[in-house]
DNA sequence: ATAATATGTTAGACTTATCTAACAAATATA
DNA sequence: TATATTTGTTAGATAAGTCTAACATATTAT
């Protein structure tokens, strides 16, 4: 039996490893708000239970049995966050914490009926793309706003942060999933960014333009 | 914060107290499968905290303050199992299990979302009375169809076992809640009951006519 | 290349929730 | 009432998950 704990190291390394950086015990650490010895003693559990590869003063991976498991919670997770927001009227800044809870939900059945009630959907509330029953993943191509060009126009397509404050923040100065975004002008000191959405010219800072995803 | 085995604990021993017999250390042993030292422990340690009074072989009660807890479990227990037969489509056989983990989610929006979608229910989907935001329960007067007399039509109200076998039971013999059930005959030997159903002559065995709830 | 700093590891302690074995009290039975 | 049985308690062990303090390795800067 997979213990709650065991669940989110599996998911933080998992989604940490989608970075360049990979998954090391200081950001691990640092993701789970626990003590470095801490990880230390947890990613030797994962490594006996071969969920993990792990050497001394190296990064860890995930075995392809744990990559499995990291995708059957991030699979519940993305579920429950278009659950939210479809069935019972969340808004999507809203979900995402009660999200962290509900993936621990051991019953199968209640997913699968989420899933169903869904129509197997593809995509969560934030454009991150819900795992299938196999684990599998559609391949995306996805640019950083911040990369852009001027001049191009492109489709905001997801976030890579989920939390309340930087939805609110989106909502607050009109930029919602899908809409059009238009790259008027890039300071290059700062990479302050002057865009149009829905016909109004709006200024983002370099922190946020990194944070939304585009293609 | 309250643990996962601490609500469990609540929630057990105030299902217990609401019997005759009281909540004793076996019957929570065997209601909550854990042995009997392991309930020393953790009645010690609920006693340390002032959610129950309980002296050394006599059994436990709760204070009001751990009957405030424990309502507020069985609270997100009812209204799951409402939530799951009306908005997600479930039996009402299927659901006890599920709600026995979604209980303990922490986030009071999930519930109160609940609660908004389903127009502050009073009941759920067993006839059980769902507890409102301060505690207060319906006073309720209902009776055992084992004690009913003969010749007697009663409302079928609710169940005391919410598992799934005892509940495809009575769906399958064709006996679902608020059904009218005339009291046909009774068997003194071992309370064999003849009833009435929409107009079908079923006969129950004893076990089960203490199982429902009329009135 | 050496020293300073940052990052990672080991050792040992603590809390929660559980167990088994041994013992004690209460209750039922003869 | 004396004994047997059932029920409850204490003692001590264990596993999971966390911590702090001390130490080791790796990386960065001088
Ligand atoms: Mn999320
Ligand atoms: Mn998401
Ligand atoms: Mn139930
Ligand atoms: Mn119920």
């Amino acid at each position: 039996m997979r213990t709650l704990a065991e669940e989110n190291y599996l998911k933080a390394i998992y989604n940490l490893s989608q970075n360049e950086t990979g998954a090391t015990a200081s950001k691990l650490s640092e993701k789970l708000n626990v003590k470095l010895p801490t990880i230390n003693s947890m990613v030797n559990k994962l490594a006996d239970k071969e969920l993990v590869e792990y050497q001394k003063y190296k990064g860890f991976i995930l075995t392809e049995k744990g990559k499995k498991q990291a995708l059957e919670v991030i699979r519940k997770h993305r579920l429950t966050e278009l659950f939210l927001v479809k069935i019972m009227g969340f808004g999507w800044e809203e979900v995402h914490d009660i999200a962290e809870e509900v993936e621990h939900i051991k019953s199968p059945l209640f997913f699968e009926k989420m899933d169903l009630i869904l129509s197997n959907p593809k995509y969560d509330p934030h454009g991150a793309p819900i795992p299938d029953k196999n684990g599998k993943l559609p391949k995306t191509n996805l640019k950083l706003l911040s990369n852009i060009e001027i001049g191009k126009t492109v489709r905001f397509v997801a976030v890579s942060d989920s939390s309340s404050d930087f939805l609110s923040y989106l909502s607050r100065v009109g930029i919602s999933l899908y809409s059009s975004i238009e790259i008027i002008d890039r300071e290059v000191f700062d990479g302050l960014l002057k865009i149009k959405v829905n016909k109004i010219t709006t200024t983002l800072s370099g922190q946020v333009a990194e944070k939304i995803l585009v293609e």
